[in-house]
DNA sequence: TATTATTGAATTGTATACACTATTCTCAAG
DNA sequence: CTTGAGAATAGTGTATACAATTCAATAATA
């Protein structure tokens, strides 16, 4: 038996990030998703013992996922008073439409500077997907992966704190459209992502800025003050996949 | 090996930030500025049940402190296999420099239009401390409050997002200064931040910026980030101990 | 009726027991 | 002497019990 082979053999075939190894991860993803697709509202409690059931795990699980997210300013984590879904401000909007605009930028400039090809058809792939989404009348999954282009830009630009920053800008943007845009006006942001990719694929970084800060500019301007609470129940938010809990694993007692 | 952690970390030191309120916070500050102040090295070992011991509390809460430590990128957690102070590679330092660059520039400008005359006077009060540190000759906490100057400004920049990018790049910061600057050049950078503290008093923005540029360029300098290069190329990383193939390996002896 | 105390349920905070993994140690084979 | 397999050990991963705190409902008082 040689394990190190099989370890090696077997580091294929992770997708996107969470493996099915920890749990944590799992949790994380489908909260954050919920959370993008805006199925999660601004404000939402997330009680740990509810979302240990949901998911069949212990607090403890839910307790690392919430944390993660806290860390993202995607969760408010309250002393003793549990999780909610972040609520931004709209001072806090736009100290993160600030931030972005520095961010983008410097993205934007080194994505055109370092992508590859294969790296910019998947860039398309993830604008088609968009489309596709907005089309089926999928708003969520459309502001999601709007998200995710923006993502896959700053993975183009090959420097992992920028990526890590602009992870959080991003959700939080998302949250900020969940609490400030007005229902109807679908998103619409693939005509812009397309002609980004335009640029990129021409090398021409100044027309990318340019396409970028204007982009940046659109999404402001469709912000508004109207609220439009959406679900504040668990259960139905995660009805999909609630699984029953994981029977015990049989705790032997260590024979004497 | 636990006796070393107890005596590194227990130096009565002070523990900013702390909310006294929750033990995580007090494990999470010890730490950090243990790092910061370069008592911890990059690569040691951060055993759970050791840093219970030292700080009387249950894995639980070392676990989260470690865990926010590793969001920070100050330390890396490996599954199964414990959390070790992070060693932030020569690409991650060139990185975290490039970074530093946009955000620095943004967050100058930002104080320069918002400072107050009390948050100059605190800016100011950080540099004597500094300099005071460093003419005693305790490069750690020279080093440490460095890092603290780069973070008040920040908060004068009115950014939140902003000031918890920079938090994380200035404790990486630290920990790439522990890891590559050169030998005894000392890191009087105090000298350019009092320049700094007079540009923002004269409200001239792009002086400050320039100075900022700078000083940013004068840490990278005293880095060894410059060329080098560093590979994956084990036979050139160790080229210097190669050995000729026959010569048998000597085995150390089992000590005792 | 409005306001404040008090009590009890519900939820989070922490410690700990057990399960699982990785590392170290020992020893046998080449 | 080196290499590799298997057992012993140490350390992390997860679940759960219990303590502490918050929240809600009721009762008491003005």
């Amino acid at each position: 038996m040689n394990d190190r082979l099989q370890n090696i053999i077997s580091q294929d075939g992770s997708v996107r990030g969470a493996k099915s190894g920890t749990q944590d991860d799992v949790v994380y993803a489908h909260i954050f998703d919920a959370i993008l697709e805006q199925r999660l509202a601004p404000g939402t409690k997330l009680s740990e013992e509810a979302l240990g059931e949901i998911f069949g795990v212990s607090r403890t699980i839910i307790r690392r996922a919430l944390s993660r997210l806290a860390h993202e300013q995607v969760v408010l984590l309250r002393p003793n008073r549990g999780a909610v879904v972040a609520e931004p401000s709209l001072e806090e909007a736009r100290q993160i439409s600030f931030a972005r605009r520095i961010v983008e930028r410097a993205i934007t400039e080194l994505a055109v500077d370092h992508a590859t090809a294969e790296q910019i058809a998947n860039l398309q792939r993830l604008v088609d997907e968009e489309q596709a989404s907005f089309d089926k009348g999928d708003r969520g999954s459309g502001i999601r992966l709007s998200g995710e282009f923006h993502l896959q830009l700053a993975l183009m630009a090959n420097n992992a704190p920028l990526l890590n920053f602009q992870r959080s800008l991003v959700s939080q943007t998302s949250l900020i459209i969940a609490r400030y845009e007005s229902g109807n006006r679908s998103h619409c942001s693939y005509d812009e992502h397309n002609q980004l990719i335009e640029a990129i694929k021409k090398r021409d970084k100044e027309k990318a800025v340019e396409l970028m800060m204007h982009h940046l500019d659109h999404i402001d301007h469709k912000l508004n003050l109207q609220d439009d609470g959406a679900s504040g129940d668990l259960h139905a938010v995660f009805s999909h996949l609630i699984k029953e809990r994981k029977e015990p694993r049989s705790r032997k007692k260590r024979a004497g």
